[in-house]
DNA sequence: GTTACTGCAAACTTTTTGCACGACA
DNA sequence: TGTCGTGCAAAAAGTTTGCAGTAAC
């Protein structure tokens, strides 16, 4: 959803390669989760990932999303965002970004913003161990919702 | 761990009024797992706590604990804090702080930083909803797991 | 032809819920 | 005393695992 085609391509094409090059076999159902991961940025979770390759693989199983999940994420392909209660959802934009997230319905936007990407480590935090990623959350109630409680209420 | 004394007491001082000004009883099962929460600044999850509790009040359950945690993050006096896989952590800490999130083990320590809260919106997100809060999330390898590595491999 | 991967089923972990008894206000 | 909260048990939700057959290389 609003990934565009051409980007869509190149991650699955990111995708077949990194599994090659790391000696796991290129398999029917791997690349089809693959594909419907490069199209969506809604940031899935995984039952959402099973229903929509389901539609062009019916016989695959949801263990099988599990573990090429599991995959995915073990070569850095894909990251688990655990930014709301529920199932853990996943994020296939390799793109640093940063995310808004609505904490009334779960909804997860991409936020990229060069200062949001400029922020410091603080030397404090030295202390503490090696900062390898910075990710900026912005928490708040998405339009939809807002429009939605001015309904109501 | 590591909170003094001082702020503990004033943090179950603050749950017990919160607790009765929201007209929920002040129960003896809420008043303990309050205290446990007062005075641990780990992001225990509700399993730790349940622990802690037990040793005090050993008849408590863990639907108990998961139902008081529940009223506390629905009164605001405690935030559900989803940076790590496996069970939901909870953070009792009021100051406004950011996170250092070790993927290793699960550590999550508070940071502070006035230039980490100085951290501005970005313009593009007023499209996607209102921001409620801003939270940094400094992702990397704690100081003890960086030793454990270093000393098997 | 090997070996890794898949689908199935079952187990496991984390969290929620219905109900009857007990405790807070 | 009335009602809300608790403990128990069971169920629901989310995820992982063992095994035998199947498909990729």
């Amino acid at each position: 959803m609003s990934v565009p085609l051409s980007e869509a391509e190149r991650r699955i094409s990111v995708f077949s390669q990194a599994l090659r090059r790391s000696g796991l076999r290129l398999t029917h159902q791997r690349l089809e989760v693959a594909r419907e991961l490069a199209g969506d940025d809604t940031h899935p979770d995984v039952e959402k990932i099973y229903e929509g390759v389901r539609r062009r693989v019916p016989t695959i199983s949801l263990d099988t999303v599990y573990r090429t999940m599991g995959a995915l994420v073990e070569l850095g392909l894909v990251d688990r965002v655990n930014a709301t209660p529920g199932p853990t959802r996943y994020d296939a934009n390799p793109t640093r970004h940063h995310h808004f997230v609505c904490t009334r319905c779960g909804l997860i936007r991409d936020v990229y913003s060069g200062d949001l990407d400029g922020v410091r480590v603080p030397d404090e935090t030295h202390a503490m161990g090696t900062v390898e990623s910075v990710k900026v959350q912005l928490r708040g109630i998405c339009a939809e919702c807002s429009r939605k409680m001015r309904t109501r209420h």
